[in-house]
DNA sequence: CAGTATCCCGCTTGATACTG
DNA sequence: CAGTATCAAGCGGGATACTG
């Protein structure tokens, strides 16, 4: 059973989603969380070069309070944590899929038919 | 014919889509073109209020650029240009569902089993 | 190990004015 | 009607250094 949406609620709702995911690590550092995978901070650092350890901690900091990553600490010395996915942030998957199969079908559009210039712009 | 994706591509690829998407404007210039709907500049400027008209054509470039919306204009006095989305842009519908459907699953998956604290960071 | 704290720069956005 | 041009502000992100 699905909300219903006009144009400008549907934008915002749209919009609050990619407020989750844009940050320029974000993605990345979700790829390596699907399929049940578990991170420690310093995996991070060994899977994403170049990432600072601020920006890291900064992405990571705001998927735990969007509650798509969860944190888990262990209280030692050193200290040891570990991330995952939540059910919910799992559940992502379907979603970038359909943009992954978005952009694959713009070829395939573009090439089904290529000249039907209909006087656009200059 | 799905591709085939590592960690580090599937990233980029759904990166390539948001950058795409992304822009103060966009989506709600999208949500006014679904449907089949056809715009005029000035109808654009009347349906988002706040919006400049800096910002109403720069968007509109970049979403034309991109392959998203096509222009069609009229060589007339006054001018008269209309504004469509492309075969491409409409079939960005499905993953805007997602989104959306991910979204509304936020609240069914905290209500299902809101008293599961596993040491999470205080 | 797993972070915080500062400083700084570039890019997007907004405000305002002008035009074929 | 449908834009372009210019200038300034705000914010995300990078580099670097420090800490429980």
């Amino acid at each position: 059973m699905g909300k219903i949406y006009t144009p400008a609620t549907a934008a915002v709702g749209v919009e609050e989603v990619l407020r989750l995911l844009e940050g320029r690590w974000k993605l990345i550092i979700l790829f390596h969380l699907f399929g049940g995978q578990v991170q420690r901070y310093s995996d991070f650092e060994k899977l994403i070069p170049g990432i600072s350890q601020k920006m890291l901690a900064q992405q990571l900091r705001q998927l735990e309070a969007d509650g798509i990553v969860s944190r888990k600490l262990y209280p030692q010395v050193p200290p040891k944590v570990e991330y995952r996915l939540t059910e919910w942030g799992q559940a992502l998957c379907p979603a970038l899929d359909a943009m992954l199969k978005w952009a694959e079908k713009r070829e395939s559009l573009l090439s089904a038919h290529d000249g039907d210039a209909t006087q656009e712009s200059s």
